[in-house]
DNA sequence: CGCGACGTTGATTTGCCTCAACGATTGTGG
DNA sequence: CCACAATCGTTGAGGCAAATCAACGTCGCG
């Protein structure tokens, strides 16, 4: 049953009868992604939203002056995308990289807009994923904003533990919006201090 | 027609029928908020999604070491809200102040469920607008990331000249991410230098 | 009029960046 | 299986954007 996952996280938010976990399989599609590879990229359409089975993925972005800024870093059961570029249908700001080899279930715009007009189950549940999302996104903004880089650090490590294991500490950095020699710098101060 | 511009609002993403029409007319509140007024504060749930017919209110909040932090500035035809106590139905974080006299209109997350239940086509219509405020809020994020405090006030400026006019520069500034001397000193430079 | 809200200006401080050089580890082709 | 190159992390010196602090100007309003 390779869709148990994805049926799982839906089932978290709204229930559903036999058809509908039918038709909702029936549009899910498994890949496999590669280590460094990208499933999204600048200047083209994101496509899909993608639900991480097992791995884990990056979404960042370049700006003109050639630095990296990470803006998401998601690993098992995470969803990522350029949302911007997949509700907009317009091309995409972003990359979105494989930290891992990692697999993943991905549904298309067109499907998931097909199957919120035959299910408004379906309808529901991505309002609340999208509400959800928001939310979320607003509360990360809020949380950080006052914040030193040190405060900023030991927050994230806390909620995310296992991310920072994980993942190299210049994305960790990159993503809490310091340079990798400053993260360094916080990681020694604190490990002296404790 | 009291509701006419709520539903002219609504009428950009879904169409609706008489019926339908009706029914949201049935649930819309629509109030006068007295100028330095609240319709959100901290410790209490937020339970409307509240649309400014005309007026202006922001939402801001105040960290611990007792600094105001303004989040959104809304005007005219904007909606506003603590989004994440209204999603979880948790007591807010935020304040949401009318900086004018305004004249509003509310819609209960009851009333919201409700009509999204009996109507799909409501559950569509708020699932693209949560849809469209993520993206939009992913956007504005990644649009100031790695700008200086100048950079950010001239989009900012040139983006929303209506606000930039109306509302006081320290709430600007505070909406920016700087101190009120700080934007002070970038707008003498720029009227020095044009 | 006088008070409070708002904006301005200058002096000083600081959090964090940049640059540069140097380990440590990993992995990869010969 | 080793050599060498990437990749990643560390450390220190110097610099800058923006905050903080403090004082003063100005306007509208009760």
């Amino acid at each position: 049953m390779k869709d148990l996952a994805i049926l799982q996280h839906i089932e978290r938010f709204v229930s559903l009868n036999e058809e509908e976990k039918n038709a909702f399989s029936a549009i899910v599609e498994e890949h496999i992604i590669k280590r460094k590879s990208f499933i999204v990229q600048p200047g083209f359409v994101c496509k899909h939203q993608t639900h991480i089975v097992r791995g884990a993925l990056r979404s960042y972005f370049i700006t003109p002056d050639g630095s990296e800024h990470t803006i998401a870093i998601a690993i098992d059961d995470w969803w990522i995308s350029d949302f911007y570029s997949y509700t907009s249908q317009t091309p995409a700001s972003l990359y979105v990289e494989a930290l891992e080899d990692s697999v993943v279930q991905q549904i298309s715009y067109d499907n998931v807009e097909r199957i919120c007009n035959d299910h408004p189950r379906f309808e529901r549940f991505f309002r609340l994923v999208a509400q959800k999302a928001f939310a979320y996104s607003q509360r990360r903004a809020l949380s950080n904003i006052g914040k030193t880089a040190e405060e900023r650090y030991l927050e994230y490590a806390e909620m995310y533990p296992q991310i920072i294991q994980r993942i190299p500490q210049y994305i960790i950095a990159s993503y809490l919006g310091m340079s990798p020699e400053f993260l360094s710098k916080i990681r020694k101060k604190l490990a002296s201090s404790s």
